[in-house]
DNA sequence: TACTTGACAAAAG
DNA sequence: CCTTTTGCCAAGT
């Protein structure tokens, strides 16, 4: 049971993001320990269809606030449900990005 | 085992 | 602000 995937790592600090809240992937990487493993945090997030419980990747976002992955969901789209959480996104982009990110390395960690 | 792909990030023009 | 290039790591083929 103790198998430490790095998915499962990903999908455990997703899952701790608040709602109205959203972060970042290279924010997950770097609190997982790697920084430059950012790409894997997205290619986890392909995979969350598959996890179990779902993961909130609506609020992962990239460092510009912007929705990169709204294309891989299905049914209802990351602007509706950020924007259901109280976050206003405008051209697939988080608005006031800067106010609502969080970081795992801060909120959590310390 | 080697090559390709990818929901990223940072730097350069 | 935008596009292009480079690096980086894991998974799939």
């Amino acid at each position: 049971m103790p198998d430490y995937n790095f998915y499962d790592n990903v999908y455990d600090v997703v899952r701790l993001i608040p709602a109205g809240r959203v972060t970042s992937y290279g924010a997950i990487a770097s609190y997982l320990g790697s920084k430059q493993s950012s790409r894997i945090v997205g290619y986890a997030m392909m995979a969350c269809s598959n996890a179990n419980p779902p993961v909130p990747a609506h609020r992962v976002v990239n460092r510009q606030g912007m929705l990169t992955g709204k294309f891989h969901f299905r049914g209802d789209t990351m602007e509706q449900l950020l924007q259901n959480e109280g976050i206003q996104v405008i051209d697939n982009q988080v608005q006031n990005f800067r106010e609502l990110f969080w970081d795992p390395a801060i909120e959590l960690d310390l």
